[in-house]
DNA sequence: ATGGAACCTCAACCCAAGTTGAGGTCAAGC
DNA sequence: GCTTGACCTCAACTTGGGTTGAGGTTCCAT
């Protein structure tokens, strides 16, 4: 049961080409500490076929933003080595889900905001959320930063 | 009516509180050509009030993630100096709006394509639409990105 | 047994978007 | 008239996510 027709290790070339990535991109990432290898007796790396797996998790994390220290946290603290429970996964990438909700609503507030300076010219005009150029902001704290965390245009409720 | 409290120009101290910036990122948007200023007799920069605008429209794009690259392009193709009309904003808060909605919509299916998962312990799986661990999508050209621009999970129609 | 592709290490470089610091000037209040 | 804080320039540094290149080795097919 062990002739499988699948190779049981990858080259860094074969490893590269299948997760879309370069060879450079992988040695950074087993520097960084996100991905392992062994060598075989010529020095060269070795690949376990889980690693694509690993690399499709860090590719999709990347591709959420998650910047590539956050997510060597998040896998290293899923498992030493070798696969990831499902519990362990669906944590981890529930944590990951509220992040991308969180980025999701920050955007479509955005793009609201957006729709009505659109229409109303607003730019140039004294009560933009995007934008406030009439410095009414200034007496909130450091900064004019409607479009910051957790809302745009909160102007009113001044009080 | 031009005694008005406001003062006409901004020194660099006032211009980067308002705009919620440091005096620096002031500078450095300068040299990059996306704001203006000019000197006192003292070598001092001032800053018209405008720039707080400009700042505006600079800080929302950066939210919506543009780069400064772009953001200066966009300015600078919108008017020399001063005030853009509204059409002129219009057209480039739509360019911009559209940029944002394709954001929110790959996020959005990213998101999507996390909740399947979520459920289905897929990391393990062998059909993870945002993984691939099992290098079927080694057949579709360079690397397995399924998660990239235009779609999540299109692993059917392999002919 | 040899030529070329793929691999190795290490250091240097790249980009964006600024920040930090040194060394010097300007402006304002007491 | 001096101190203090805001300002000036210029160069170097930072972080993140890698890429590029030099110089050398290994593997595989012919």
């Amino acid at each position: 049961m062990n002739s499988t027709p699948l190779p049981k290790a990858l080259t860094p070339g074969q490893a590269a080409s299948r997760a879309g990535l370069t060879v450079s991109a992988l040695h950074f990432y087993e520097r960084e500490g996100l991905i392992s290898s062994w060598r075989t007796s010529g020095n060269q790396r070795r690949y376990d076929r889980a690693v694509l797996r690993r690399l499709g998790v860090i590719k999709t994390a990347q591709n959420l933003g998650i910047p590539l220290a956050e997510i060597r946290d998040k896998l290293s603290a899923l498992h030493p080595e070798d696969p990831p429970s499902r519990d362990e996964w669906a944590e981890v990438a529930s944590g990951w889900r509220e992040d991308l909700s969180e980025r999701i609503a920050k955007l479509t507030r955005l793009r609201d905001a957006l729709d009505g300076c659109i229409g109303c010219g607003c730019l140039s005009a004294s009560k933009c959320p995007l934008n406030n150029p009439n410095d009414r902001a200034a007496q909130r704290g450091t900064g004019a930063c409607y479009v910051e965390d957790g809302g745009v245009a909160r102007e009113d409720a001044p009080a």
